[in-house]
RNA sequence: GCCGAGGUGACAGAGUGGCCAAUGUGACCGCCUGCAGAGCGGUUUUCCGGGAGUUCGAAUCUUCCCCUCGGCACCA
């Protein structure tokens, strides 16, 4: 079986065959670091880092390139705004980014480069456009990428014609009124007094949006990408610029190979807007509901399509995780109790079927809904067999490794496998739950069901949950 | 105006020609249990926006219509 992806530029499902061999050079458009991240922006990173866990999963060698907009239109306004530094401001929010993704389990970048990181690189990158006459300097110190030498590639990737984006782009084309053509994008834009910029053969000034992404993907992605990733807002103009950019400084096509792009999230079916209300960041919904349900959440729903957030929803992909979670938890108690014994009970078999089942959902364009279909009703076979015959330690242990194998991917089931609770946020120590347990032990022994429970009771409002079960009981903080 | 995505049970959401449609949540019933929890089994489930067509066969292909959402130079 093949890996297919559905890649923007074709607007098809393709076999993914990568440029060279294994190797595959992936890179996603990071955010502008002018507030914090929202779910939007989780959105994103949490399925690129699906995609790129799962591709390393199937062997690939993946160099996973994310850069991070430190300089931008969008900060220096911020800034002017809160009358803080730009680049204070720019380093609070790189800060809160890099804690936001730590925070939902998105493995770091293997690398992670900054606009102001790069100006050298970005510098040469407009030089060598001008050189090759792809880019015009005017008067006033700007630098803008000449589209009528590329027209050709022009609606490339968003499909659309040159005279359907100029009709569309309308009253906001003349804005800067030192353009060539009205589709021109701006690669090195003059700074003005109390501006952060830097000195170029064009005079001080910052780069254009567009080229900091083309500048650094060329320096470390090599000149041609296998995938590239972003938001469907991206598409155009960003990811076409850059389509222009970079192919005029390489001449080398195509820029990217594949080019995935991921829907987007609204919110009680609105897009999430400032002006709306409807704005939540990362951290504001950390507060309320765990990583792993947020991850799950996402999972729950193809990357391509729109997702609905809403706390209904996450409170629905909350129960939906546990259900999973649950059964972890219950191989683990299991293997305690297990035997050495050479009764597998067909574990294996389930398994081998579970593994192919999400192999092939997620070929499919990364279907982690289906896997995530798959994987309730490997689950459920899991429960039964569990409390239907008694599974020896080994055949247990595949179960646990397997679900521990396929987390490499998800990402979200790691403490439910490890068994680690953060033992430190309850108010009990084991001891003292020890001592509690046995005087509910005591209480139940004599049948003193009203004192059983309310010692019961007492530790959960403690937060440690309490279960008895065929094997004894068993306890875990929550 | 141009471009795109989509309409599947109470809700969420897979499936893109052939087992009268996966899975989860909710609700209800049963088993288990002192009770609860977890789990298991079952019901809700004659769910594919509407019409026409192609086909032995359509949620899936063609065509027309209705509706929703998004992008179009700030955007993940």
């Amino acid at each position: 079986m093949a890996l297919r992806v559905y890649n923007t530029l074709t607007r098809e499902m393709e076999e993914f065959v990568p440029l060279h061999g294994k190797k595959v050079n992936m890179y996603v458009c990071g955010p502008t670091v002018y507030d914090h991240c929202h779910l939007g922006h989780a959105r994103s990173y949490i399925s690129f880092d699906i995609i790129r866990r799962y591709l390393s999963y199937r062997g690939y060698d993946v160099h996973y390139i994310s850069n991070i907009t430190d300089v931008d239109d969008k900060i220096i306004n911020r800034a002017k705004e809160t009358g803080e530094d730009p680049f204070d401001l720019s380093a609070r929010f790189t800060c809160s980014f890099i804690e936001d993704m730590a925070s939902l389990m998105v493995k770091k970048p293997d690398v992670q480069p900054t606009v102001t990181g790069h100006i050298t690189e970005i510098v040469d990158a407009i030089k060598l456009l001008m050189l090759r006459e792809f880019a015009y300097p005017t008067p006033e110190g700007n630098v803008y990428y000449d589209l009528t030498r590329s027209k050709e590639k022009i609606g490339i990737l968003s499909h659309q014609t040159e005279e359907g984006l100029m009709e569309g782009s309308g009253a906001r084309i003349d804005v800067e009124k030192d353009k060539k053509y009205p589709l021109d994008f701006v690669l090195w834009k003059s700074s003005a007094k109390g501006e952060p910029g830097w000195d170029s053969p064009w005079g001080r000034g910052r780069p254009g949006w567009h080229i900091e992404c083309s500048a650094m993907s060329m320096k470390y992605g090599s000149q041609q990408l296998d995938i590239h990733g972003g938001g469907a807002d991206l598409i155009f103009p960003h990811h076409e610029a850059e389509i222009h950019q970079s192919e005029g400084c390489t001449g080398k096509h195509p820029f990217s190979k594949y080019w995935l792009h991921n829907g987007f999230l609204t919110i009680d079916k609105e897009k999430m807007s400032k002006s709306l209300g409807n704005f939540f960041t990362i951290k504001q919904v950390l507060e309320e509901f765990p990583p792993e349900v947020i991850r799950f959440f996402i999972l729950n729903t193809h990357y391509r399509n729109t997702i609905d957030f809403s706390k209904m929803h996450l409170e629905e992909a909350g129960r939906a995780y546990e259900r999973i979670a649950n059964t972890i938890i219950n191989v683990r108690y299991a293997i305690e109790n297990a035997t050495e014994g050479d009764n597998d009970s067909g574990l294996p078999n389930e398994i081998s079927e579970a593994r192919d089942q999400f192999t092939i959902s997620m070929d499919e364009d990364f279907n982690t809904r289906e896997a995530l279909a798959n994987l309730f009703i490997f689950s459920r076979k899991v429960n039964a067999i569990i409390s239907g015959s008694s599974p020896d330690r080994p055949a247990l242990e595949a179960v646990l490794g397997f679900f521990s194998e396929i987390d490499e991917v998800l990402g979200v089931f790691g403490k439910d496998i490890s068994g680690v609770t953060e033992g430190t946020s309850g108010e009990l120590s084991d001891k003292d739950i020890d001592t509690m347990i046995q005087q509910r032990e005591e209480a139940r022994g004599a049948k003193d069901w009203k004192r059983s429970d309310a010692i019961r009771d007492e530790l959960k409002e403690k937060g440690v949950i309490i279960e008895d079960g065929k094997e004894g009981l068993r306890w875990r903080r929550v």
